[in-house]
This record gives C-alpha cells, structure tokens and sequence, in this order.
DNA sequence: CGGGCAGGTTAACAGCGTTAAATTAACAGT
DNA sequence: ACTGTTAATTTAACGCTGTTAACCTGCCCG
C-alpha cells in the first residue's frame, strides 16, 4: 500500500513523523485524554500496534510531542526582545508577555509538562527552562553587568521573576477568569481573551518588580533591616 | 452483612463516607491513577457500581475529595500568621512559606486542581483561592493601611505575591530539584527535602520582594519614570 | 535460494468508567 | 398482614484504554 521508503541516509522514517503530526493535532484538539494510541493510529491508516514499533510507550509518544512543541520557545521568546537594547529592563515586560502567550497558545502542551509527571520529576531542560531559562538568565545578567537592576545571585533573580509569571499563568488557566476579573476589576472590565487578560494583569505587575513592595518614600534606605 | 443505619436525621449516610475515606486514602498512596471506582469500592467491600448511588461519576468524587482537602487550608495559613502583628510585612514572608508548605503536604491535591480541568476552568473559590485569597488579601489591605507597603489595587498586590510563591511550587514540583540546584547553587547545597529547598530559595525572594529589581540607589526616586 | 529483519497485522488481556437490569431489605399505608 | 415504594446494592455487560504475543509480508544481503 504505502511506499516503504526509508533507507534514505539522513532522513527519518516517515511513518513516525506521521505518528508525531497525528498526535500533536489530536492532542491540540482534544487534549490529552483525545490521545489515544487507536487514534492516533487510525488517523494516519495503521493499527495501533504498529505505533509500539517506533515508541516503547504511549508516554514516550506524548514526551516526544510535548518537547517539539517546546523546542520553538526559545526562538519563540527571543524574538520577542530581540530588537529590545540589550541590559534594559523593558526586556522584563517583553519576556514575560511573550512567556504568557506563548504558554496560552500551547496551553496542553504546558498542562501536561507541569502535571503528568508521575513521580521522578524531570530534569529542568526538559521543561521550558531548556528554552526560556537560557533566555531569561541572559536577560538578567546583562541587566545586572548595564547596572539597570540590583546585583544579586542571578539564578535567584530568574527563578523569580520565571516563577512569577508562570504562577500567573498556572493560575488564570485553572481559575475563571470572569471571577478573578470580578474580584480585582483592575484594569480589564472589557477584555475577553484570557492571554489578553492575563498580560494585562501583568503589565500592572512591572511597578511591584522594579520598585518593590515599600511605599515609595521608604524603598532603598530601609535595605539593611 | 453491614448493618443498614442511614435514617438518623442530621447525620450523613456512613457508606458516603467510607468512599470519600477510601478515596482520599488512594489518591494519598497512589496518586490519581491509583483511584479507580473499582479500587475505591473494593477496599470498602463494595461493588464498584454502588458509588453511583453516592456519586454521580469519578470527577465529581474527586471533586468532593479535593475540596475537602482545601477546606483546611484557610485555617492552616491563617495559624502561620496569626502570632504575628497584624500589617507587618513579616506576614507575607510566614505567609508564603505556609503556602509552600502546604502545597507540599498535600501535592496530590494541588496537582489536581491545578491540571485536570477539563475545559471549563472552575470558579476561584473551589481553588484554594477561597481560603488562601481572602487571608493574603487581608494580610495586604492591613500593611497598606498601616502604611507598611506601596497603596495600590491590593488585588493586583495579591495577584503578584500569590502567582509568585505559587509559580516557585509549580516549577518546583515539574523539575528535578536537583538539577535545580546545580544551577542556582546559592543557598542550598546540603538542603535534601524539596518543601525545605522551596522555602530556601523563598527567602532569598524577600528583598526582592520589598525593595524590587532596581539598584538600591535608584530606588524609588524612579517612580515616575 | 535462504535467512534476517523492518514494518505491519490480528487476537487477546486486564483494566478503566459507566449503564441497565435485577435483587434485597426496610419502611408506609390501607 | 398484604401491598407498594424507595433506598442500597448486586451482577452482567458495553465500549474504551494501553499493552503484549504471535503471526504475516516483503525487502535486502550473503
């Protein structure tokens, strides 16, 4: 039926890129539970068994997906400040806002890189971090090295700052964001789009980053308490 | 067999109990793949299908499972801070700790709630939003009237520190804490549990969350900029 | 020609959530 | 006491899941 052509040298079989391809879009239009080897199968016109001989497991299958969909975050969030001056803090806001949008367009992606795993959690290059770690923390040093934010441990600085936004992600795709909207009417009393809200509920963020929680007359004097 | 007493007024059928009792227990041992009807109802001497009786299906099961698991936590924050001064800002730091901890104890639920949503994402008060929220949220509008942090919207205030201490358990429970710490290797070299390596690396948020990423100099004579 | 192997098939297993129908027991009414 | 009702539970079954074992088919190489 189908050609069998895969001897050539520096090209992958076909038929697991089709398995690749079949189960991203399942996955991006079901969710995980839509995943199923049968189906991922009968979409591409073999039985599901025939999927083992290219992936020990359905967890390997899923593992391979969801890194794909990651490897473009790096590229993904560098685009996004590239053509930002190097060292300034308006990169912050501009990462952060890509971060954001980047994990509402792969929401399942992200669902299942922080749920599924089991009990042996998996190393940080696997997670965005491999990808937006790298990013982040050249950010910061070059901030730090330009004298524009406070010198610190960096790797302290972008834990921070990583795990601020991605705790505001994590929240709004868990929450409704209508009930968060009617406890804090802020900002947002129009807009519709979760991403849209949830950048605009960061962008309120940048003055509690950059200057803290003191009030203003306060700030920088009260350091060695 | 079983003695078949459900009549008693204010009291609750005890079968309901039982299952909610053997849930909690499963998804405590083994995780969500280890709560199956079949698992529950058995280690209960039921048939499987007897907690359709109680139950309209598994997620609404878990569901009663999780909320009752969360339903501790406005106590249990509230019993970290409450020896502290009301409006002090020693609260945030008692506060976001409890939170990590907690979160570890009871990292099956957090899981749950903060990934198995199928579409519809729930209200903010199923989340521990419900408890955690109204305690921070009050830990806030103290310090700003006592005039111990910047006056702003208090629920973006609380938005930020929530996402930010909830963000740090969210990464810290995808990856590897170990690897973690070969990059940041500030604080914690001989700290072994991942509750006690979370709240380590907490700590060192503090000035950052108080004074903010500016240099000390510049603080907050910047504001306006 | 024959072996080996890549790629694929069908059949089957154990487990899952869930439904339908039948069963048992206790209670209420006449 | 007989009847009907309802709560609580059972067994049987359906369709789905991931996965294994065994078998087939055709190509390549010696």
């Amino acid at each position: 039926m189908a050609e069998p052509r895969l001897a050539e040298p520096g090209r992958t079989c076909d038929t697991e890129d089709a398995i690749l391809a079949a189960a991203r879009d399942l996955l991006a239009e079901g969710g995980l539970e839509a995943l199923s080897m049968r189906a991922v199968a009968s979409r591409i016109g073999l039985s599901a068994t025939a999927i083992y001989h290219w992936f020990d497991s359905k967890e390997t299958l899923v593992d391979r997906v969801v890194t794909h969909g990651f490897e473009r975050s790096e590229a993904y969030l560098w685009k996004a400040i590239d053509h930002l001056p190097a060292g300034s803090i308006e990169r912050f806001a501009a990462l952060g806002e890509a971060y954001i949008r980047f994990a509402m367009e792969n929401r399942q992606y992200f669902k299942i890189i922080f749920a599924i795993q089991p009990d042996a959690p998996r190393q940080i290059d696997d997670v965005p971090g491999k990808g937006g770690y790298r990013v982040l923390r050249r950010c910061v040093v070059e901030a730090m090295e330009a004298g524009n934010i406070r010198k610190a441990d960096p790797d302290v600085v972008v834990l921070y700052l990583w795990s601020l936004v991605h705790g505001l992600v994590t929240i709004f795709m868990a929450c409704d964001p209508a009930a968060m909207l009617a406890e804090a009417e802020a900002c947002c009393s129009e807009i519709e789009d979760v991403g849209d809200l949830t950048i605009g509920l960061f962008q309120h963020f940048r003055v509690l980053m950059r200057e803290g929680l003191l009030p203003s007359g306060a700030g920088a004097a009260a350091s060695g308490s």
